[in-house]
DNA sequence: TTGTTATATGACTATATGCTAATATAGTCA
DNA sequence: TGACTATATTAGCATATAGTCATATAACAA
């Protein structure tokens, strides 16, 4: 059914809607990481990682594997990561034209 | 900051991480439309759609309009739809090759 | 076995979300 | 003005989310 579709693009997106989940994601773009190194990457506290990473593995979006002591996380799918990006080209473009607004105000076009 | 740009694409895509806001999108998709066109297209109660209306307008997502007492919404930067799309696109390949594992279970490939 | 490291999980708290039902606002018409 | 229509807002409730801190698990090493 299309709202079982709707359903599930709409999990995608809530699971990307963390800037923190955004920051792992961003980092896992060069490939495969372990956990210690996503922590510094992100800085951020052990269990909060592990916590985003969990919401992005439910989500489907990460795949896990483990090595030894360690786990290393990777994307399953490159195509959330052009996801990422276009959201933040929306949002640059949007601070954009604010910036034009802004200017606007400071020096008023001469008319 | 870039932590600042996470921040906004988070929200932004928080704002879009619900089933009825993506199919208000999809309707809005042809052009602008007055909110008692978009209740019955959706199929929600008039307080829900106005609800995820502001939502989506209070995201940038959306813009308003009053026309007499009728109020039309439409669609700030196309690549939002765009976004939606690639989202379902995901989701779409994804029950994709679940479908196909699926399958292999049912008739279990012979070698 | 014991200890150590890497990661995950659980309890708790605070805050946010979404729904329903009722009410408020604002524009139009008679 | 008063009645009517379209939309927004509010209150109340249930549930979800995110953070902190403590603890559990699992793999390895001695």
């Amino acid at each position: 059914m299309k709202e079982m579709r709707l359903e599930l693009a709409a999990e995608l997106l809530r699971a990307l809607s963390h800037p923190l989940r955004l920051k792992i994601l961003d980092f896992l773009r060069a490939g495969e990481r372990c956990v210690c190194e996503i922590i510094p990457a992100v800085g951020a506290e052990q269990s909060v990682v592990s916590k985003h990473l969990s919401v992005l593995r439910q989500a489907g979006i990460l795949e896990a594997r483990k090595d030894g002591l360690r786990v290393l996380y990777r994307i399953r799918d490159p195509a959330v990561l052009e996801l990422c990006d276009l959201a933040r080209e929306i949002v640059a473009r949007r601070l954009g034209e604010l910036a034009k607004v802004a200017m606007s105000f400071q020096k008023p076009p001469e008319e």
